[in-house]
Order: C-alpha cells, then sequence, then structure tokens
DNA sequence: TTTAAATACAAAAAAATAATCTGTCAAAGA
DNA sequence: TCTTTGACAGATTATTTTTTTGTATTTAAA
C-alpha cells in the first residue's frame, strides 16, 4: 500500500494540512506558530506528512487567462469497445495531452470526462478534432464549454473529525 | 483590470512560472539557479508576478482518499428559471458548499457542472439530496460517478511561445 | 549626441528561517 | 521500577530570504 499511515492523525496534523492547503509556502515558524508548536516537531510532522504521502506535492496555481488559456471546456467521451485494452489505450493517449488538465474514467452515459484549458474557440475545435476524437476507440462526444467560474479549489474540508474514513 | 501586465512575459518568467507550477514550495536560491539567474532578480520577478496576478497562490495538494475523500463525482444541475437573479443565487449557494471542489456555468444540456468529493455512496446520497437539490431554483440533475482519476493536474502547458493572448 | 531616469542585474551584508543537535518529559511496556 | 520510545522545546549551525549597494544597459528627454 502507498498510504500508509503507521501514526493517526491528530488534531495539530489536520491543521498542518489545512493550512498548507490554503498556503503552501508559509514558512515553518509561522506554520509553527498557528499549530502552537516549536518549529523542530511542526517541521518533523510536515516532513513526515510528505513522506507518508498526505501531501502529495506544492504548487503554484498560475492564472490561465494570463497564459492565454482564456476557454474551459469539459468533453464527455464514450468509446466504441469497453474492453480493458481500449480504456488503457485512451488512459495513455489522453494522459500525455498537454490541454488536457483532468481525465476520469466515469460511470453514468459516457465513458471519461475531460477537463481541458485552450486558447479559444479555433483552438478547441482543434483539440476536439484533432486530438480528442481521433484517439483509439473514441465513439462520440459531448462538449460543455464554461461560460463563468462559480468556483474552482483544491481544498478538501478538513476538520477536526476527518478522516472519517 | 486586474490583470495589468506592464511589462511583458519574457522567457525567464515563463520559466518561472513553469518552476513555481510544479514545485510551489523551490527556495528562491534553487529557482534562481534553474532560471540563470542570482537570488535578487529572481525574487524580484516572482513578487512582480504575484503582484501582478500571474500567481494566484500557492497550495499544497492533500491526499483526498487519506482524508476520508475516496469518491469523486461530477453533478449536472439544470436550473428551472435561466433568470440572471436565479443564477446568482445558486452561484452563491453552492461555492460555500464545502464538498464542492468546482462549480462552472455552462452551455450545452445543463446549467452548471459540479466538481464534488465526498465519503462514499451515503455522503453522496446526502450531497444531493439534502444539498444540491434544495438549492434554489433547481430542476433536475445527473451525475458521473468516477471510477478512475485517469489524471488530475493544475499545470498549464507554458513554453516560449506562452502567452499567445 | 549627451544627459538623466529607469530598469535589470550581481554581489555583499543583514535578517530570518530551515535544519540539526541536545536534553527533558511523559507514556508504554518489560 | 526501569527501560524504551516518541514528542517536544531550546540552542546551534547552515541556509535562505531580504535588503542594500553598485554597475551596466536601456529609454526618454535635453
Amino acid at each position: 500500500m502507498n498510504t500508509k499511515q503507521k501514526r493517526k492523525l491528530d488534531k495539530i496534523d489536520l491543521n498542518i494540512l489545512r493550512t498548507l492547503q490554503e498556503n503552501g509556502r508559509i514558512s515553518y515558524v509561522d506554520l509553527a506558530d498557528i499549530v502552537g508548536l516549536s518549529t523542530t516537531p511542526c517541521m518533523e510532522r510536515v516532513k513526515r506528512l510528505e513522506k507518508d504521502g498526505l501531501i502529495q506535492g506544492y504548487y503554484a496555481r498560475i492564472d490561465p487567462q494570463a497564459m492565454g488559456y482564456g476557454m474551459l471546456v469539459f468533453v464527455e467521451i464514450s468509446l466504441s469497445y469497453q474492453s480493458p485494452d481500449a480504456f488503457l489505450k485512451f488512459n495513455k493517449a489522453v494522459a500525455s495531452l498537454p490541454y488536457v488538465l483532468e481525465c476520469h474514467l466515469v460511470s453514468g452515459d459516457a465513458d471519461f470526462l475531460i477537463k481541458a484549458r485552450i486558447a479559444d474557440m479555433s483552438e478547441y475545435r482543434a483539440l476536439l478534432g484533432e486530438m480528442l476524437l481521433t484517439l483509439p476507440g473514441v465513439k462520440n462526444s459531448k462538449s460543455y464549454i464554461v461560460m463563468e467560474e462559480v468556483k474552482e479549489t483544491l481544498s478538501l474540508p478538513i476538520n477536526p473529525s476527518s478522516p472519517r474514513g
């Protein structure tokens, strides 16, 4: 197993996670202050949380608009054959597409749900026509073009009762 | 305007953004080394990129599974009335729901597309029945339950030709 | 063309933080 | 009780961040 937690997460650990989740570049000094520890044990906890895989990485969020990705779109994809091999091939192909930020295998009407950022309509057409629809085994697609991003966050609700699993 | 770029982004800026996007906690010393500057101008650039809104924040990614959010679901929501007021009310209500990580106003069959993480089926039922479907003006919904997360990243493709806008 | 102002940079110095080390305390088990 | 283990604070050292200083280059005005 990858996520082996030898020790249970206590309130302080959850506080650390909650804080880093919102402020990934906070100093250990400030973090220690927030969670009520001195820096040494605070840092030890962070390192352990990283090692145990609870903290999966630190990322800066870059303004998509400013990078020329003014358009956000979700695309449903259905495959002709739902064989394991077809799924595997599709997975591999789609994961390497740079515009594709997310791809999920879903139950329901479609087979895959893809989230992609592109510059504009012409790039969207290119993405769909030249990249997605030409992937192995694709039958059809349906797109949801985002008109307004109401909410977008990575932050999970972390409170004293988490984790609940 | 919020994203006022007084200066155009050069190759070094893009390199900084690309690096921070993947490693949000890198030190300025190391970052400067990567982009080929000394620490002072490197840090000045980062500060400016933050001030100008190109860097929107730094975030640690926490393992959802370990936090008790083993289930990922996308929910399409249609409203009965597509009035601006109805949208506004729905926006406000859904943005405050903790399980909802994303909510987008979309064109296409549905009105909103929501991404939510919950613990399990019973929490999903509660989310749908007690939170989403009781929001003002909701007509109906359709869910895509994620069986496998093929790809999930925040990283935009940033190369020397970006931004292209 | 020359001068002045602005910008970007490197290098050095100061301040702050990260990382390591040491010792104490408390809990768990022999 | 004694020992071991784990978590912690405080001190120390190493490293990084931040500020300061000075230089080179560019831009705009004289």
